[in-house]
DNA sequence: CAAAAATATTTACAATTGTTAATAATAAGG
DNA sequence: CCTTATTATTAACAATTGTAAATATTTTTG
């Protein structure tokens, strides 16, 4: 479980074998269903994952709508970042998309986490920047790309997810229709 | 100059004199005149600008046409913010408006600073926080909203720069055409 | 102040997307 | 294994947007 999590830290950070001993204390391992709400809109986050198996996706409600704005997957630190960082209520909700297996860590134990490992704050700035630069990344595919070519891009790179999420959720990632996605998907076939 | 410059941070975080001395002779003030690149595209961004009067805007270039990706106004930091924190070339470039007065800071002496005033950890920490906050909302816009009204938005929000910035740099801000922005215009003038 | 450049709007048409509803295909649950 | 629920595709039509080109309008600059 764990050697996951140290797989993905190690680039960002070396850890010592004191350092993991009190990490794997403060992380809780937790095993979560399919299609359960971690974070619910109008709350506040008060707990951080880190995926180890599985999808978490984050969507908004408007007009009884679910509309994905994004989808983590392994490896990945899944939050709604704003609620959490702030700690004030948001307007995101988090769901599990497959069975997961998260290491789970809440915001006041990742305070700690600060004092008691001074590197922690560099994982975390760069875990910031790195979601920061991923974001801007989308944004900026939004500005520069139609729709087809917004999901020509999504398919190289996060194509195995065609495979494991229901298409009408990428559809909405992708701030397109279900009905367009899938006429944009007959379109490119030939 | 300065004062509008403490001004800001102040919320952020309250500066000692000692502390200000030292901002006083880290940035430098500098007078840029309409039009000026402040950064190439394929560059990498040496310099972080505080903007205490005027605008820059952050641009992408496709097929020969430059594509706003953000306006920045007085009271923020300006930069392409992802080749500045990794010191690698970007795609954006940046170019000011309107003439401006700028703080400017080179990151070497940033890194400085971390040192002499920690405090500017958190500082940079927030602004970059705020940064983040930003881009997910607009990236959210994107996903929920129409054109339409991602424009009612911006008119509310940033209506003042619907005075100071061409249409066309604006449209291609919201993802549309100069002449869709107009017929937006035009549709919600009745 | 006049000519040139930049910006904004309009028009006409094509392409794309949204909407709604029906149908097909697939997955899930008892 | 069959029924039900979920998901995906298709069709038809309306609305919106993109494209290209012409025309106004405004701003810049010599």
């Amino acid at each position: 479980m764990f050697e996951f999590f140290y797989k993905h830290l190690q680039p960002i950070a070396a850890l010592t074998n004191e350092e993991k001993i009190i990490l794997e204390s403060a992380f809780i391992i937790r095993q979560v269903p399919k299609k359960v709400k971690l974070l619910q809109e109008g709350k506040t986050a008060r707990e951080l994952y880190f995926i180890v198996k599985g999808l978490i996706r984050l969507f908004y409600t408007k007009e009884g709508e679910e509309i994905t704005g994004y989808i983590f997957k392994e490896g990945l630190f899944a939050s709604s970042y704003e609620s959490f960082l702030r700690q004030t209520p948001g307007i995101q909700t988090l769901e599990t998309l497959e069975e997961c297996d998260l290491l789970t860590i809440s915001y006041s134990r990742l305070q700690q986490l600060y004092e008691e490992i001074p590197k922690m704050h560099i994982i975390a700035r760069k875990v910031a920047e790195q979601r920061f630069i991923s974001a801007q990344i989308m944004l900026s595919s939004f500005i520069l790309d139609s729709p087809e070519e917004r999901y020509k891009k999504f398919e190289q790179e996060q194509g195995d997810l065609l495979l494991r999420v229901p298409h009408h959720i990428i559809a909405s990632f992708l701030g397109i229709t279900p009905v367009s996605l899938s006429r944009i998907r007959k379109r490119l076939k030939k």
